[in-house]
RNA sequence: GGGGACGUAGUUCAGCUUGGUUAGAACGUCGGCCUGUCACGCCGAAGGUCGCGAGUUCGAUCCUCGUCGUCCCCGCCA
């Protein structure tokens, strides 16, 4: 027989473990499974905090037993009952809970569930688009839920750090205008003003500044971006950052600052140290010698040039390369001589993936020569040691050799070490945190003939490298900065330009003229003008921080409610349809 | 925009190589038994648009083409 009065929770569940024997409380939730032994039923009660088992006991509440052997998976109830230990035979190391259980003595249905279609508990979870279809079951497990708590934990820590180091938080808009430059942009029709849009910030970039020329002085917020680009496994349409700009200062506070805020989410969290201060690393030697501007450092395997070593010897095409200004890079393979033939195959599908002609794969034997490849028969005795040295190698290593144009090298053998490590299990269980520096501040793009900004128009160049803006503009630095975090880009900013000669220099680089900047730009292009404070900033993805902090390589599971890599929510069936009403109020009408 | 993988019971998968009687397993579900289980146990049963459509064939879960969905990568994106 149930109660049908609803009792009001006492406890969670976990906190039954602390409890004393002989208490009497009421704890809630789900019934995660049921176990009849015919007179006496266990019951696994869950809640968001662990399981306790509630047990119903024929002989001292036989009344309630006909609806505990009904009670299904996922059924909802509040039970009220005597804590008590449980007999030493039955005692389950292997639960929070698992001394203690609840004898019931009342019980409450609420609701009862439909047959969950996903895996609940236990077993081969399912597949990822039946769990987001229904995202309140998967949420409602114990795993998710960790997730989602670890993602309140941190943000938490997040907002009491800024506050005590003096920053505020200050809300930007969700409907901007539109800029050019950067991803595409979602567009919100207005209805007041048909034909024009609104855009969803890519990012709170020009109003974070415009706050520093409001007086400002330090804003954080956590905020929502939006960027309609194809989807990754670490890319979302729609993602959060922890976004930071600071007036006043330089680029060393801001990272000391950072470097605290990390350590202690890293401490409280997972109770990990991080020394104090992170590494650091030109963007120039993270590409030459890792293959990345976001270097995974829990190993080695640096990449080495032997440019100067192969140049003159015989070796037409890497000759020809050098000749047009390219390099030759190689990495080594421990006990890579053992490879066979279609496993170094697939190193050079990996560095062909990324635009190199080829891959040489060269043995050092145990003489500690070098054999295969054209190397071996074409090179003096003395560079082929000279190589070896280079590398570090010894008899029994593969070096894996790339040649073309620098960037084609750096990311083809950039590949190929990842892909080492990971096959060597070379990676040590660390956290390698790397802030890597002085990034060029633009970029070339043949198609259109002209050059990008790397980070954003409004970085600025080093002092000393403005010159280059005019003279050689690829070869100017931005003073731009990432942190890296095992090879993952955790987030990225720049001192900004605070000066509007060198804002009008730069979009003249661009492309951008005064008239356009001043169409595309014009309200920020103002703000500057009235009396802008140095500032610099810097903007975290919060999702990617989450799933290494949970250690999880999948986006979707750090998003309560995510969509899937065609852009779609499937508990929602977002994005669909519009109704010709819907549309005729936004005076939009679609192509066919 | 391009490349690759996958789609079979409520769930996780096998079967497809070499087309052929009734498409299997485990878990779950349902019924029966069971008083210390916690992956409860034992006995029994139900459960299938083989994603969808077309083609080849005497015959298609299996081969071919298309289509839809999902994942991964390149382009794109900081």
């Amino acid at each position: 027989m149930t109660d049908t009065k609803l009792l009001e929770r006492s406890h969670y569940n976990a906190q039954a473990a602390e409890l004393n024997p002989g208490d009497t409380i009421t704890v809630a939730g789900w019934v995660r499974k049921r176990r009849d032994l015919g007179g006496l039923v266990f019951v696994d009660l869950y809640d968001r905090t662990g399981i306790l088992q509630v047990v119903f006991d024929p002989i001292r509440n036989p009344d309630l037993l006909d609806a505990a052997s009904q009670l299904n998976r996922e059924t909802v109830l509040t039970v009220r009952g005597t804590l008590s230990l449980r007999p030493a035979e039955a005692v389950n190391p292997g639960m929070i809970t698992g001394n203690v259980e609840l004898i019931a003595e009342k019980l409450t249905i609420h609701a009862v569930s439909k047959l969950p279609p996903i895996q609940m508990t236990g077993g081969p979870e399912s597949n990822e688009e039946l769990r987001l279809r229904y995202r309140y079951l998967d949420l409602r497990r114990t795993e998710m839920y960790r997730i989602i708590k670890t993602r309140h934990d941190t943000a938490q820590i997040v907002y009491t750090f800024y506050k005590d180091e003096g920053f505020i938080e200050v809300t930007t808009p969700q409907l901007l205008r539109s800029t050019p430059e950067g991803a595409r942009d979602f567009i919100v029709p207005s209805r007041l003003h048909p034909g024009s849009c609104y855009a969803l910030p890519q990012s709170p970039q020009m109003l974070k500044q415009i706050l520093m020329v409001a007086g400002v002085d330090r804003y954080f917020q956590i905020v929502k971006c939006f960027r309609d680009e194809d989807s990754r496994a670490d890319r979302q349409p729609e993602f959060t950052q922890i976004d930071v700009e600071m007036s006043f200062t330089s680029m060393e506070t801001l990272f000391a600052i950072h470097e605290r805020l990390i350590r202690k989410i890293f401490k409280e969290i997972l109770g990990h140290d991080c020394l104090l201060p992170f590494r650091r690393m030109t963007w120039d030697t993270a590409i030459d010698r890792y293959g990345s501007d976001k270097p995974d450092l829990r190993f080695e395997l640096e990449i080495t040039d032997i440019s100067d070593q192969v140049r003159g010897a015989g070796i037409s095409f890497m000759d020809n390369v050098l000749e047009t200004g390219g390099v030759i890079r190689m990495v080594r393979y421990p006990g890579g001589s053992k490879l066979s033939r279609k496993q170094i195959g697939d190193l050079e599908v990996i560095a062909k993936k990324r635009g190199a002609q080829g891959l040489v794969a060269v043995k050092v034997n145990e003489n500690n020569l070098l054999t295969g490849g054209p190397l071996d028969k074409l090179l003096s005795l003395d560079k082929q040691k000279a190589i070896i040295h280079a590398a570090d190698a010894v008899p029994g290593d593969l070096l894996c050799v790339v040649a073309g144009k620098r960037m084609v090298v750096a990311e083809a053998l950039g590949d190929v070490r990842l892909e080492i490590g990971k096959r060597e299990s070379l990676k040590r269980h660390t956290f390698e945190f790397l802030w890597v520096t002085e990034f060029p501040l633009l970029e070339f793009v043949p198609d259109e003939n002209r050059f990008t900004a790397m980070h954003h128009p409004f970085t600025a160049p080093f002092q000393d490298d403005i010159h280059l803006l005019a003279d050689d503009p690829g070869k100017c630095r931005a003073q731009a900065y990432d942190l890296v975090l095992n090879g993952v880009e955790l987030g990225g900013g720049s001192v900004r330009i605070h000066q509007p000669e060198v804002q009008s220099q730069m979009f003249e680089v661009l492309g951008i003229n005064p008239e356009k900047a001043q169409e595309q730009f014009g309200f920020f292009l103002e703000a500057l003008s009235y009396g802008t404070p140095p500032h610099c900033g810097i903007a975290f993805g919060l999702d990617r921080l989450i799933m290494i902090l949970v250690g999880t390589d999948n986006l979707r599971d750090v998003i309560a409610f995510p969509k899937t890599l065609q852009a779609v929510c499937q508990m929602t069936q977002a994005p669909s349809p519009m109704t010709q009403d819907q549309l005729d109020i936004v005076g939009l009408k679609f192509k066919s």
